[in-house]
RNA sequence: UCCACGGUAGCUCAAUGGUGGAGCAUCCGGCUGUUAACCGGAGGGUUGGAGGUUCGAGUCCUCUCCGUGGAGCCA
């Protein structure tokens, strides 16, 4: 007798065919006649179900018959071979062990429900098939994350959940605090003391975590961040959580091209490895939430990214004759609707969109010669937009300095940063991935709160 | 935060201002190879909430809560 998992029966099954296995698992569905009935099983190890064949001879088959779905149960019987049939082989049950018993209100039905009403049971839309295959391929992708830059020498650095600093100064960040709300320490002008704080400081949740990545890249040369990210944004769109997760990777004597390149073999590297290791999965998204995916996902691989300077983007949308909702014009934020043009129209694949003006992007993006542009890059891809953005940073001490005093920020908070620049500094560079968006994009799904097991996003924080 | 649309049975959806229905699910029965099994029967409703107009409101109006899509912010 065999106790086997699910997987290894679909992986290797000759080796168990005609055999004696046992198998515990959830009951999908149960199909019965009057003296015989099927059980679509599914164990949790693989996408796909066992179907068990029982019968009358079993003396609890009136039970097992009638059992709701979702009870767990374990079987005893001989795996054969079922040609013609739609699934390749059953087990006719010698024996099944009720383990668990569900109830008939049981919310998940045989038939499609909607992923609005299937967020409302985030504790139990794990066990079907679309976040079943959804969050196994994030399983996997995050391994191949790990896989892609440890084979190339990175080191994994964590850096810090809570921060002391704001970092890039961009977007609302979540208060750590332990102060009692009711009854706030003040100073004698009125504000909130915060020297009797936990840390003795205001302390927020990270917004990323570049700032310290680069702390390591320079001692390091290559490192990369993968972890969780926290924004208050109040930003209600199937593309923003206040909880996600980047993996942020920093290069020590690199520069904007270094980063392009290390970006595209990435995002090559991880499609590439979740089709061949989730192979049904991504069928299964393939046939039934985009099917585009295969064509979009091996078009990926196979292309070279596009790269045009922001510049060049303006010009390209100028004389696109498009008739777009908000003007185009040197010096402004590329809006939504041109990007997509740019990597939907344009390209139809993913573009590298670099140097663009200073005044819309970060302090720390190192300015180019014309004093105009920064070297950033942000990488489109059809469908989902920005996925990637990054620079190479400022790694003049004079300039950062002059960067951070015309911003009107605190540069005092700035000075481990700006130390970086004074003791071996060199050029370097690094970007942010979105985990999420990432997985969006690999699986077709449209909505990252489908994409993360527990989804925050402002006014939900069920579960 | 702004704009648009929506909220009716457990789920997905119907219902011209005039007796709130269907499919699936559930429960009961039938069926010797099913696979979103099939066939027959039954139960199931404060129409998101509060107020208003009307002889009469699921339907019209006001407010509010929640959801979805688009925008902004970004990853």
């Amino acid at each position: 007798m065999f106790e086997v998992e699910v997987k290894e029966l679909y992986r290797n099954h000759e080796k168990y065919l005609n055999q004696e296995v046992k198998v515990s698992g959830w009951i999908r569905t149960v199909r019965s006649s009057k003296s015989f009935g099927f059980i679509e099983l599914n164990d949790g190890t693989f996408f796909k179900n066992l179907q068990i064949v029982f019968d009358e001879k079993l003396d609890n088959f009136k039970e097992i018959e009638k059992l709701p779905i979702s009870s767990s149960i374990t079987v005893e019987g001989k795996l054969v071979e079922t040609p013609g049939a739609k699934q390749p082989f059953e087990v006719h049950a010698d024996k099944i062990v009720i383990e668990g018993y569900s109830h008939s209100d049981y919310p998940l039905q045989k038939k499609k429900h909607s992923f609005e009403y299937l967020r409302t049971i985030a504790h139990l839309r794990p066990r079907s098939n679309t976040f079943s295959a959804v969050f196994r391929v994030r399983s996997v992708a995050a391994y191949a994350i790990h896989k892609f830059f440890q084979e190339r020498g990175f080191v994994y650095v964590h850096t810090p959940i809570i921060t002391g600093s704001d970092c890039e100064g961009a977007g609302q960040m979540f208060r750590v605090t332990t102060l009692d709300l009711n009854n706030l320490p003040r100073k004698e002008d009125g504000s909130i003391d915060f020297s009797e704080d936990f840390f003795g400081r205001e302390t927020n949740l990270t917004v990323s975590g570049q700032l310290e990545a680069e702390v390591y890249a320079l001692a390091f040369k290559k490192v990369y961040t993968f972890g969780p990210t926290f924004r208050a944004e109040n930003s209600n769109t199937p593309r923003h959580a206040s909880e996600f997760w980047m993996i942020e990777p920093e290069i020590a004597f690199a520069d904007l091209n270094d980063y392009m390149d290390l970006a595209e073999d990435m995002v090559k590297y991880i499609i590439s490895y979740v089709l061949e290791n989730c192979p049904e999965e991504m069928e299964f998204f393939n046939n039934f939430i985009d099917n585009t995916l295969f064509e979009r996902l091996n078009n990926v691989v196979n292309s070279d990214f596009a790269r045009i300077t922001y510049t060049e983007a303006i010009d390209l949308l100028k004389k696109s004759g498009e008739n777009f909702q908000f003007p185009v014009e040197w010096g402004c934020d590329l809006q939504t609707e041109h990007e997509r043009y740019i990597t939907e129209k344009i390209f139809k694949k993913p573009v590298f969109v670099n140097n663009y003006p200073k005044d819309i992007k970060a302090f720390y993006m190192r300015l180019n010669d014309d004093g105009k542009t920064v070297a950033a890059a942000d990488l489109l891809v059809p469908g989902v937009g920005e996925i990637i953005g990054g620079s190479q940073r400022e790694e003049r001490y004079d300039v950062l300095l002059n960067r951070i005093r015309e911003l009107g920020m605190k540069e005092e908070d700035y000075w481990w940063y700006l130390e970086l620049r004074k003791y071996g500094g060199t050029k370097h560079a690094g970007y942010g991935l979105g985990f999420e968006r990432m997985i969006m994009y690999l699986t077709g799904m449209s909505n990252i709160r489908d994409v993360i097991p527990f989804p925050r996003t402002p006014r939900n924080a069920e579960f």
